[in-house]
DNA sequence: CTGTTAGCGCCTTCAG
DNA sequence: CTGAAGGCGCTAACAG
């Protein structure tokens, strides 16, 4: 790389000093209007780009944000980075992207990364191995605002964006439940992710709402490998006594049963019915369409950012640990009630 | 944020100059080891982080290589990119990631972005706007390794990672032949794009070579605009005279196509068979399956990571433009021939 | 082995 | 309005 244009090739050539340049560039009130205009113009010819590096060196703050999530594999934390990304850069922020690969150590050490760059403020989504938060903690100790959104945990005390995980998978069950179905399994999330536990809530709440049992043999906690979900639906269609309709975590473990059940000739849904979470791209493709419960995805990653973005802009004293949780909507398709195709 | 902990907080409590605590934290030799185990230890009970911003400066290098796709809707882009973080990290980069949502704009206000975050070097993929590419000869200009991938255009002299989409176009083209169809359209992309111009030419060829002739109105460019891909697979059902297959130039395109089609109830593949393009997820998920042609996506990310690396470490003169072409493969599925499920 | 001295490029007082 | 000087945190000669 070779050297680049600085403010002090711009002084020189119009002899003056560095100073002037510099503040006709960041637009100080008080320059001369020639010598701003002198300045802009060699600027551009030379296209000059400030340099960020020194500048934020200079400022000590980088006017970047960090992101950290632990997968890239479903749609979903693409989308939400999406909306952070479009909130991010409206304030002049950059955005420094992690991906933790669902291990705690990558996510360790992505919470280096984010130090050594010396990130304004950074957003996590935690994989699921994590429980140990001391690597979050030391965010907050270093009085950098940290927002948790969707794999959130309550050890630590900062703003959280959330959908309410209990409410869905309530309407998932109930709508299951007063669609006549009777044996109704549930194939979770690890307990170590809170939305694993809430969304269990949920379901075991609306079968006692309507007075069912809870049957442990239908609920099925695993740690979101695709692969394994096969294993476990096959288990519940082999039952002695199978259930009539299977809620899912997500939507990727819901579509890998749907094809699995279809696969075997069962009919959907009236055999078995199926309901996932997130209305991921691919729901509404799959024949039936998934019913599912849908998120505002793009929606977290926006409100996620602006927390983060009111943090960055306050003084730590007065942070407060809201949590900001989102609605759901349940989205009735195939997969759930007879005659609907997508 | 408050003050954050530097070599200079760790030389002066152990007494010693901030360039021998610079030395031991760096690995240098020539530090006793009494001195580099206290200073370790020091920074490890502080915890103490490099600050990369200082470091970045004064190596007048970031570490940091930037990466702009036009968007994040299909999964394509995400897969490169995790592919290039991958490579990326490895060699302790971290990347900086821009996405410019299929406009020209963006994409130039992107590029600046990088300049002025002194990136080491760029992957980008364009828009399909994309005409004018004076902000790209700007980084050759700074001499800034550019690699350019997928989205590529040869008005600009660097390295390139590409798919062969010609060939591709040509498997999928002459697999419809070999079915039996005789009337193919193509859903082709627009012209600015050289991977459309490519893939058209393909299914040109292949059509050429069995003899067909090619019919201009069962050829439409279109701006890979989904909701506009309604109209013109509508418009292709409706022709007197419609095709019996359809060529898409990529999967979101043909699943769009496969849909309607199915809407209307016309039996797939033996009225109408489809094909696309990329192997995105949901490809495998709709029935009957989508013929596709597969990419080797998250390798595209690699490969073009490493060529990016390569230029970095050597000197801006031997770099050779060389363009890396990745095969791709034909997967049969049950749009284009009867009896396959998945 | 270790301290001193210069920058890296920019912004920000403090004087004119 | 503008110039000079200092500092952001760290690395890299250059002396000892």
């Amino acid at each position: 790389m070779k050297h680049q244009v600085t403010i002090i090739d711009i002084a020189r050539q119009l002899n003056i000093s560095k100073s002037t340049v510099s503040r006709a560039l960041t637009g100080h009130p008080r320059v001369k209007e020639v010598t701003r205009r002198a300045v802009l113009d060699l600027a551009g010819e030379l296209d000059y780009q400030r340099n960020m590096l020194a500048i934020n060196l200079s400022s000590s703050q980088s006017r970047t944000i960090g992101i950290i999530v632990p997968e890239f594999v479903t749609s979903f934390f693409p989308i939400v980075i999406m909306g952070a990304q479009e909130v991010a850069s409206e304030s002049g922020y950059t955005v420094l992207i992690c991906q933790s690969n669902e291990t705690y150590e990558a996510e360790v050490a992505n919470a280096r990364v984010m130090l050594a760059n010396r990130v304004d403020g950074v957003l996590v989504s935690l994989t699921r191995e994590t429980k140990n938060f001391e690597h979050l903690a030391m965010f907050t100790r270093k009085a950098i605002p940290l927002v948790l959104f969707n794999r959130v945990c309550y050890d630590i005390d900062v703003p959280k964006v959330v959908v309410d995980d209990y409410e869905g998978a309530f309407k998932a069950t109930e709508h299951l439940i007063l669609s006549g179905k009777q044996r109704i399994a549930h194939l979770a999330g690890p307990p170590s992710l809170y939305i694993s536990r809430k969304r269990l809530e949920g379901y075991k709440d609306a079968l006692r709402k309507h007075g069912f049992p809870i049957i442990d043999e239908l609920i099925i906690s695993y740690d979101l490998n695709v692969e394994r979900a096969k294993i476990y639906v096959t288990y519940l269609l082999d039952l002695p006594q199978p259930p009539d309709a299977l809620f899912a975590i997500n939507d990727p473990t819901a579509l890998e049963a749907l094809l699995i059940i279809k696969a075997r000739g069962l009919s959907i849904p009236d055999e078995m019915a199926v309901v996932g979470f997130s209305n991921d791209y691919g729901s509404s493709l799959v024949e039936p369409g998934l019913t599912t419960i849908a998120q505002p995805t793009r929606e977290i990653g926006r409100v996620a950012t602006q927390l983060l973005l009111d943090q960055i802009n306050t003084e730590a004293s007065t942070w407060k640990s809201v949590t900001r949780v989102l609605k759901t909507e349940l989205l009735i398709r195939g997969s759930s009630v007879q005659g609907l195709t997508r």
